[in-house]
DNA sequence: CCGACAACCTGTGAGC
DNA sequence: TGCTCACAGGTTGTCG
């Protein structure tokens, strides 16, 4: 589920709800995630005021006195705001607990296939070894077609790799990666090295705006997602490129072709991203 | 340093 | 229906 998009529609959708505070602690109902929960995970969110909700790539940073709470959402994870009496479903792994006059609330962490990661840092979550080495984040104003072309000018590898490779920029993922190409009419597989500088001004163009019309979409279908209690939407979205292989092309009616980079599904236009 | 790929885990849909 | 297989929005770790 989760792209930047949606770690990012989930960040505005808890923020409120978690911002200045307190937590009564947390209930972990299974710890075994991409790496275990601290066991002692109660004990050190207990009493706690949330300063900030951030994030960095896609990372969700829970900010407090004492230290941070990084969360990933890995490829199923979702964090939703329930009252703490609300029923607990299979994949509920955590709660957050959250005091708040007489009803306590949770931030109820969902994660089906345990990819996501729920962990501590006492100083800054910038010093954690996962965040220390993370390239520029896509909407901010140090991901420039310079910046880009610089980057792109060490590696013969395919471009379509290069842009998900959070080194280089952070946040783009299998879908983002896919649309942006298409948009920029560039070929997945062609060589970083091989784009000229007005390519990747371009590119990092299309990059930026294809994220946020996407996080301007979820936020619009996912509004009221935290408080609802079905499961989250996931945002309606007119893909060009993404799962639509032997589709016609939505510009020129080419069918879409499929086929494996990095053992992730690549789909592209053969007429549209000749180069 | 780089690139390739195995691994973590459950659910779902296609095909038989 | 039920079985088996391939694949899914991510990322780290290991190997050559």
């Amino acid at each position: 589920m989760p792209e930047l998009p949606e770690v990012e529609t989930t960040r505005r959708g808890v923020e409120n709800s978690v911002t200045g505070q307190r937590l009564a602690g947390a209930v972990v109902r299974n710890g075994r995630l991409r790496w275990p929960v601290p066991s002692d995970l109660d004990a050190l969110l207990k009493g706690q005021v949330v300063q900030r909700v951030w994030r960095r790539a896609k990372y969700l940073i829970f900010e407090t006195q004492t230290g941070s709470l990084i969360v990933h959402l890995g490829m199923s994870g979702s964090l939703r705001v329930v009252s703490a009496d609300f029923p607990v479903e299979k994949h509920d792994h955590v709660d957050l607990l959250i005091e708040s006059g007489a009803a306590l609330r949770a931030l109820r962490f969902r994660d089906p296939r345990r990819f996501g990661a729920m962990l501590w840092q006492p100083a800054g979550a910038g010093t954690h070894p996962l965040l220390a080495h993370l390239g520029p984040e896509p909407l901010e104003d140090d991901f420039t077609g310079a910046y880009l072309h610089a980057e792109l000018k060490k590696r013969s590898t395919a471009i379509k790799l290069l842009l998900m490779d959070n080194r280089i920029v952070v946040g783009v993922g299998n879908i983002y990666a896919n649309e942006a190409l298409f948009r920029a009419g560039i070929h997945p597989a062609m060589p970083g090295d091989k784009l000229r500088r007005a390519v990747c001004d371009r590119l990092v163009v299309i990059v930026k705006e294809t994220l946020a019309e996407a996080i301007a979409a979820g936020g619009s279908t996912l509004r009221d997602f935290v408080d609802a209690a079905g499961k989250p939407g996931y945002f309606q979205q007119n893909y060009f490129v993404y799962d639509r292989s032997d589709q016609p092309c939505f510009k020129c009616g080419t069918p879409i072709r499929t086929t494996r980079q990095g053992q992730r599904s690549t789909f592209w236009c053969p007429h549209c991203q000749s180069r």
